[in-house]
DNA sequence: AACTATTTATAAGA
DNA sequence: TTCTTATAAATAGTT
């Protein structure tokens, strides 16, 4: 879409880099913009920059599509266009304490996830009971990951990380640009 | 960018806006790979459909995941109501390599997601860079399960289990689906 | 699901 | 960084 040809691979000059940074998370911020306009579709997007700064764009907000999306549950419950818009600021203790729940259902799960393994190999017909019972447990795993520990939330997690990098050891003060690598 | 100029505002035709939606959020999607591969770039999206149906993209490098996330869409996305409607019924064969498959894949990213949580706990900051890395491989994990072990498909898998109970005997013939939920 | 006339995004240059 | 512009890419309407 420019003066070349490009090919879909890592810009090498940090420079160049940069710019076709800048100038492509313009643009897709704003074709998520269009999408939720034209579609009346809500959308969220983080990113991070090679310099790993942040950036997000969100309507109706980052917050708000977050939420509905960690809490699609309740969203069959309540019918009412009453979603859930306070999602306040995640803090270090809120979002580890919520990963560690999670974590710990996942190894809760795994264990079942052997035996259904461990049945699907048998072929034992006998089982189906068996066999449907932990299918159930299974679709519960699969939900719990694709709703509480979503892409989103680990970037949230990992923003959090980048701007204040200093974790139960002491809080800078400095909003600096911060780098890594 | 097409055949006529368009105003960004919503589209007012329900079938019109999905078409819309459809074609918009693989653009999307194709311009967040693009992003993330020549810039080295951390993306991650969501987005609900005017359905309300949530998709999500992630991913910095790992373009494989991605497209077959848009390849598969086409079986796993489709309303509950037309579930059964366009799926060929699948043999024993498939199915069990299919789950075996992916079980594999699951064994594979516990460790990781072991490892993952372990970092959480300690809430070490210097190993951000890990944390990234791991986070894609559950990324990559959360991707697979997403695609390739369907609700639909262990429906389809207990169906089959259901009606012909000899597992890896022999595949009968196709017959008529049914749902059972 | 494809096609194509147009619009839009953007790579390179200033 | 911002602007310009030639060209590549996305897509709106069509088949």
């Amino acid at each position: 879409m420019g003066r070349r040809k490009i090919e879909i691979e890592m810009v090498k000059d940090p420079n160049t880099r940069q710019v076709t940074f800048s100038k492509r998370r313009t643009g897709l911020f704003k074709k998520a913009n269009e999408l939720s306009i034209l579609c009346g579709a809500e959308v969220a997007i983080v990113v991070f920059s090679p310099g790993n700064k942040p950036y997000s764009f969100g309507h109706p907000g980052v917050d708000v599509v977050a939420a509905n999306y960690l809490q699609q549950e309740n969203i069959n419950i309540s019918n009412d266009s009453q979603r859930n818009a306070s999602f306040d600021a995640p803090t270090m203790e809120n979002l580890n304490q919520e990963l560690n729940e999670v974590l710990a259902q996942i190894r809760e799960s795994e264990k079942q996830i052997e035996k259904y393994d461990e049945i699907l190999k048998k072929n034992d017909v006998k089982k189906l009971f068996e066999l449907e019972v932990l299918k159930d447990s299974y679709k519960q795993f699969q939900d719990l990951v694709k709703l509480r520990l979503s892409d989103l939330k680990i970037s949230e997690y990992l923003m959090l990380l980048a701007k204040d990098p200093v974790v139960g050891v002491k809080a800078k003060p400095a909003r600096k640009k911060r780098r890594k690598n």
